[in-house]
DNA sequence: AGCAAATATGCAACTAAGTTGCAAATAATT
DNA sequence: AATTATTTGCAACTTAGTTGCATATTTGCT
């Protein structure tokens, strides 16, 4: 889809960064995907062309610090990363784990109130939520 | 201190599991500490006597399984634990990690109201919290 | 206390996610 | 097209966590 190139480009223009074929590669997966996804996955959906993982691995850090992509979650010590497109500044939806299946999925329809700071001098910028419990598969 | 032992002992006893020196001393690291704590940071705080990591995975591997301690954060790929006495069956105090210093603290002051499920069949069990900012010390 | 069954521990070897340095390739700028 | 800035591939490395198996410890029972 052209549609999609045409956004990734933009994406990463916006984000002033050079417009590799790697990189409008891996936003195009990400947005195809709509929900995080671990290094081996992108690579796996980035096709039979090579993308090494050291490739990957570095997009992916380009692409959290300049805040186009979060890392979502830790799945059997793989971080799955996803674009934070539909983020709020301050939290992403809450993220869910089938303590069954072990499947994860995004909750979009949920959000919480962001806690408030505790007189203690923390500062809060950003909360995370992650909720466990089952799936509708596994009832 | 031969409370801290007694209270270690206890915990074990309540939980059915052996009560070896093994366990006894780590959960005593955990009940000092106060905090979550690293496989690595146990070891430590384990003294000179030898305690095999093998060992101590198994250890924290059989309190998580048996509720007596949680899975709190993984920080930098390690992650951290801590005795699960101070928390709710439905959720823990949240943690906070500095993203200047990156150190992480719990704060045991703070509680978000629990999500509620979306009609759409899932089923929440337990929700987990991270909060991310500036801590006291990074002003 | 002494014994047998159940369970935990130590060791060595392994797995796999993520990192580092550097040379070659590609993108932006002129 | 040439120059410069940046990215990519490769190979080698790091390190949290795991596995199998022999040995040691705990427990319940006599
Ligand atoms: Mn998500
Ligand atoms: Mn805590
Ligand atoms: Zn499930
Ligand atoms: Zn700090």
């Amino acid at each position: 889809m052209a549609d999609l190139d045409i956004k990734a480009a933009e994406m990463l223009k916006v984000a002033n960064l050079y417009r590799t074929k790697h990189r409008v590669t891996i936003v195009k997966v990400l947005l195809k995907a709509g929900r995080p996804l671990s290094q081996e996955q992108i690579a796996h959906r980035c096709g039979k062309k090579h993308f090494d993982k050291v490739t990957i691995y570095r997009i992916i850090e380009t692409l959290v610090k300049v805040g186009l992509v979060h890392k979502a979650y830790v799945d059997k010590r793989a971080s799955h990363f996803e674009l934070a497109h539909h983020c709020t500044d301050r939290q992403c939806h809450p993220h869910f784990t089938c303590t069954s299946c072990g499947s994860t999925h995004c909750l979009m329809e949920i959000s919480l109130p962001m806690a408030e700071s505790p007189h203690k001098g923390f500062i809060i910028k950003r909360q995370k939520v992650h909720l466990e419990g089952l799936c509708p598969d596994c009832v």
